[in-house]
DNA sequence: GCCAACGTTGGC
DNA sequence: GCCAACGTTGGC
């Protein structure tokens, strides 16, 4: 079981969005950087996510996702009317990847970047050394620790 | 609002 | 293959 934190604009795409989504899922891609897709290709079903608000004031943790599906191509990039259109993917070697993910509960309350900065033992986790990584790996203590504040 | 950091692109 | 230039994001 591994553990991620998932940033999503909620002017793109908020929590909210997602609760209201058929069945509370949905794909997760558009991302066109390489570390980001790297690490989503090592998401394994039922591994666990926080999705995190990103681009807006406070940032949060809204709540937690878990993957349903593993990473297959993210079909944006073959759409030539998509934002994430990349020509230079071919459908023979597709470049982007995506997952699909799902609700599993909300916090009581959202957490925000600035609780987590003040946290004594997260100061670690990847948010505070590459902010704008769009997928980031969390280990389980941390993951916990996190969890631990909300007591959900 | 400014600017540093990051990742990508392109000229050579 | 290097590095300057650029666009974007996010911290402050």
């Amino acid at each position: 079981m591994n553990y991620w934190l998932l940033k999503s604009d909620p002017q793109e795409f908020s929590w909210t969005d997602l609760k209201n989504s058929k069945n509370q899922c949905t794909h997760w891609g558009g991302v066109r950087n390489y570390q980001a897709r790297n690490l989503l290709r090592e998401m394994k079903k039922n591994d666990l996510a926080f999705f995190y608000h990103s681009s807006t004031k406070p940032q949060t943790i809204e709540g937690i996702v878990k993957i349903t599906a593993e990473a297959y191509p993210d079909p944006t990039q073959f759409d030539r009317n998509s934002d994430h259109y990349d020509p230079q993917s071919t459908t023979g070697d597709p470049r982007w990847v995506m997952v699909d993910i799902e609700i599993t509960r909300d916090l009581t309350a959202p957490i925000t970047r600035d609780e987590l900065q003040n946290h004594p033992k997260l100061e670690k986790i990847i948010l505070f050394k590459n902010s704008r990584l769009s997928v980031q790996p969390l280990k389980a203590a941390e993951w916990r620790m996190i969890l631990a504040m909300r007591r959900i």
